[in-house]
DNA sequence: TTGATATTTGAACGATTGTTCAAAATTATA
DNA sequence: TATAATTTTGAACAATCGTTCAAATATCAA
């Protein structure tokens, strides 16, 4: 049996166990009886609080959408106007950096399960965009500020490939663990997140920088391509 | 009743369905029922042909990653000796954008399924490792070779990114179109990819680059960092 | 054609799923 | 304290799940 933590309330217990299970087994490998038994709480009471199990694990995205929102748009607030890209894409990915190392463990499940979502079009659409789009477009409009001379449309896509790299490290597979033979460690978030942002931002201004580059042209016949500007 | 396709065997068309079915609502959305019911085929063949379900899920997988590793891995052998980062990553990422793209309706279950297996570590240790790392190798020695100057591990964290990039492009999840107002295509992985080369080419330069830069150093207090090397 | 092997069929198994509900217990209001 | 509103309980609902199996059918080898 489950010991019940009094501190907190049944809802808090419900999403907890959620947010746990759903991110190590997702929407459909868990049930309402393995939550509610982890959580420690009846059955029925999910759905007394929650509704159906799809609002529930809406719930459990939404609970901490607004804190990681409000810490992304302060610390992008934070920069002056002369703010370089590497300002920018640390400001965005830096909170989330936070959160998920020292945040406790119901941050860093969170951090899983978002990864997770990124990459699924079944929840983007319902999770990512109306919960997370409105700081993302804070972030474009700063780095459209900080590379003015860019095609509007390589800033959209240099924000998807930083989407990309920051969810897999978010995603802690331990892929790169195994494949390095233990050299990197995929729980070693700070080091990943020192790495991430020069590799991203030197991205950035290949693709959006003033000195104007820069589409991959394939050389159809050859297995080599250039790159033009 | 769905129609059937006799010029597949019993058990293409039951992969077919798989595939499919797993790429759209992942392992635990998709009952065997509805797979044999879209594959035209009984239930009980899926268990005869594949055995349970989770064996069923890794027959999809592999089905076509012999295909890919070769094709990675002849695109990757076809370059010379003093090929340039930007022609290693073409090399390791256009085949998998020319059969999702090219290769037929399967090709594009099979590499949206793959994307979400990848940023899953519940999958990753059984599916990605063991289908996928033994190519990975053969680019990251390539890497190695290509920018000699570089700490191994920083070649390895690169890596890392690219594979949230490229995982994030395959996904498809449409959610820059809504950002971008429909100024970008998630569908139009030839652009993507176009713009994806210079992008990780610059990214693994800058971290892997003879000029030997650079990790991202966090000042406490303040939000604002800097790159030293 | 005969016998052996491989495949398909249709039904059923027990277990688990999300959801519902009336009654009991608790908490809040007056 | 008495009344109302809220929360919890325990059981049950119909539906669906993965898996199994003997019988029927089809395919192949001799």
């Amino acid at each position: 049996m489950a010991s019940r933590d009094h501190q907190l309330s049944t809802q808090d217990r419900i999403l907890d166990a959620s947010e746990s299970l759903f991110a190590e087994f997702g929407f459909d490998g868990v049930s309402l009886r393995r939550i509610t038994q982890q959580a420690g709480v009846e059955l029925a009471l999910a759905n007394y609080h929650f509704g159906p199990k799809k609002d529930l694990f809406l719930a459990v995205v939404q609970r901490r959408a607004d804190e990681l929102n409000q810490a992304r748009s302060a610390a992008l607030d934070a920069l002056g106007a002369d703010a370089e890209v590497a300002d920018l894409i640390n400001a965005f990915t830096r909170p989330f950096l936070e959160k998920s190392v020292r945040g406790g463990p119901g941050w860093k499940s969170y951090a899983q399960l978002i990864a997770q979502i990124a990459n699924s079009p079944r929840w983007t659409e319902i999770v990512m965009t109306s919960q997370f789009d409105t700081v993302a477009m804070q972030f474009i409009e700063r780095t459209k500020l900080a590379l003015p001379h860019s095609d509007e449309r390589n800033i959209y896509w240099a924000f998807h490939f930083l989407l990309g790299a920051m969810m897999m490290t978010f995603a802690e597979t331990r892929r790169i663990d195994s494949l390095s033979g233990g050299r990197c460690q995929s729980t070693d978030l700070d080091t990943i997140h020192a790495k991430m942002i020069p590799f991203l931002a030197a991205g950035f201004q290949a693709l959006c920088g003033a000195d104007g580059i820069a589409d991959w042209k394939h050389r159809p016949g050859s297995s080599i391509g250039t790159i033009q500007n």
